[in-house]
DNA sequence: CAGATTGTCAAAAACGTTTTTGATTTGCGG
DNA sequence: CCGCAAATCAAAAACGTTTTTGACAATCTG
């Protein structure tokens, strides 16, 4: 049994503070809500007034009036519930500060899987519980932007698709693989191996597009036996080291589509009797937390996720606004040099 | 600009199925609502009606009228979105997984700094937007909880307080101090420093209570200068160490508040020239991925998050099914033994 | 067969806001 | 001193549901 000393239960509507400051209902809610034709001394008994009596007005009953909610949607897919993703959080914390700055609520809602999505999508907009949404892990084509274009409800994307025309913040993967091949054929590597990421989503494909880019820029061939697709949840890089191995493919080099993959990846160069980092280098991908702390510490690519998520934020209030230009923007990602890419590549 | 190839701009409102169906409005929301009074028939039309204009209530309008928005807010702290938290991810994925169960939704918000958390919790109660909240890092005294104690809001919290009665879901925090204690000395150590995470948290106090039950329980004497709190923004386990080595305590095994203090831990037994697990045994708590991967591999304790998750949500939906008991459930967490605790303890 | 009961539905009253409309006062120029 | 504009506010009409109330049949009971 809950046992509060000092429960308050009392009503707490517009009624009320009309009543307690003495004037009408639709003058309480022109003085808090900022109008002008109220009288400033009326305005002051009325918010002192609605602060007496811990006012505010009702969600629901402001949305309903209104037909907004000035609130904003991100949708978390399963796979950054199931693994531990720095991507989402930092994210989440820029996007949320520049929301609020403009007097919007983050709400985050999950989806458990696949199929999830669209349902999760369709809730929200049907329901109409949210203003915008947004979500990442694009794929090249994406139903939920052909659903969301089709009723013309607001959203940005993080990431891009290869079909659709809309607004996104993205990072340059293009460049990013690119630099990475720069680097790694610059230390000498001419075999370069590729553990990318899963290629349901664009982002893959645009680092392989970005490696091949890099390959040729150095003068080096582009061989698809040198990549290989990492699935999170199934194969490790640890299980890709060892494929690539066995295929009789013996890169130098690899480039990794995020850390866990590298960090894993030198674990099963272990396993073959290669010391990462010195038989063969490594590049991973996002700088987690562990990546300047494992051995050898990961070179890797940073991305300022906070800025991003603050830029995400800062278009979606223009949005709001009611500018409805498509804004495509891309954020570099610097590379942080450590241990793993060392010079490499006799025959 | 949007080029949407079709907009869908029809008015999805009750009445229009209404209409569409033939019947008044009163019978599409008992229709709908699953309500007993409605010809099966009259039910298989209006729900066509509505299937077919993609009709979904609006949750403002259904909120106000019924005066609960079937929505739990999940509050996260700032830490949570600073550092990679395994946590957070798995308890929230376990616990939505819970809630849909039962038709209630999840929402996330997030609090961006210490004074923002009551005024997070205000913004949700005080404007009616859910009807339970959650929320983690509870402290020995909360003044969180007071504040929705006062007003009877249900909620229930992740972790304990040491001053108010209120439903939580928790770890067993002492048994956890208990177990890395007896673990140690059973390997032959004698000085075990305790690298605590905050005390500003009750579980950092309560492992602390269970480590002094476990000295006591193998005869060994507590001696606080063994004890280092660290912050995870300003003192890693690095700093730590060095600082009790500095102090002239040295300890030859250490238990670390979690994996991170505990990896970070072994960089700085390094940089005193010992050697992690061979010289001074660590033992770390979470098992984060990265655990299992570090050399030497951490030794520390899992915790099935999910599954914690789900007894929150279940926790969850009974009270606000009407069930106001007070319910306090405490998880086991099981040491998952690696190579970084190793014996030792010669003088 | 009268009266009571049931089954099915429509009408209308909320829910707590915001916004429009219009009424009353006040200030002001002529 | 009179009409006109400006300032201030109250009344009332939404917003889209859910739930109560009650009306009308059809069916049963005695």
């Amino acid at each position: 049994m809950s046992d509060p000393t000092q429960t308050i239960p009392f009503r707490r509507d517009i009624r009320s503070v009309a009543r307690a400051a003495g004037v009408s209902v639709s003058t309480v809610s022109r003085a808090l809500n900022g109008y002008g034709d109220v009288n400033a001394d009326t305005r002051r008994r009325v918010q002192e007034a609605a602060e007496e009596l811990g006012y505010r007005a009702s969600h629901a009953a402001s949305t309903l009036r209104r037909k907004q909610s000035d609130t904003v949607t991100f949708m978390v897919s399963k796979p950054w519930t199931k693994f531990v993703d720095p991507y989402f959080l930092g994210l989440i914390d820029g996007l949320e500060l520049a929301l609020t700055a403009s007097g919007l609520d983050l709400q985050v809602t999950m989806a458990r899987d696949f199929d999830a999505e669209l349902s999760v999508i369709r809730r929200t907009v049907e329901r109409d519980r949210s203003d915008a949404l947004i979500f990442a892990r694009t794929r090249p084509e994406d139903d939920r932007i052909d659903w969301l274009q089709e009723r013309a409800f607001p959203f940005i994307t993080v990431g891009r698709t290869l079909k659709n025309l809309h607004s996104f913040v993205d990072r340059d993967q293009v460049k990013l693989g690119c630099d990475a091949v720069r680097r790694l054929a610059a230390l000498g590597h001419k075999r370069i191996g590729h553990l990318t990421t899963p290629l349901r989503y664009t982002y893959s494909h645009l680092t392989m597009q970005g490696v091949r880019e890099g390959l040729e820029a150095a003068g080096l061939p582009y061989d698809p036996r040198f990549d290989v697709e990492c699935f999170l949840s199934r194969k490790t890089g640890e299980e890709a080291v060892t494929e690539l191995f066995m295929r009789g493919q013996r890169p130098t080099a690899l480039i990794c589509g995020n850390d866990l993959i590298a960090i894993s990846a030198m674990e099963g160069l272990r396993r073959l009797g290669l010391r990462p980092g010195e038989d063969v280098a490594l590049i991973g991908c996002d700088d987690i937390p562990i990546a300047a702390h494992v051995r050898p510490a990961l070179t890797t690519f940073n991305l300022d996720l906070e800025a991003l998520g603050i830029k995400l934020g800062q278009m979606m209030v223009a949005r709001l606004g009611g500018d409805t230009t498509v804004r495509q923007e891309l954020i570099e990602a610097p590379m942080i040099i450590r241990q793993s890419d060392c010079p490499g590549g006799e025959a």
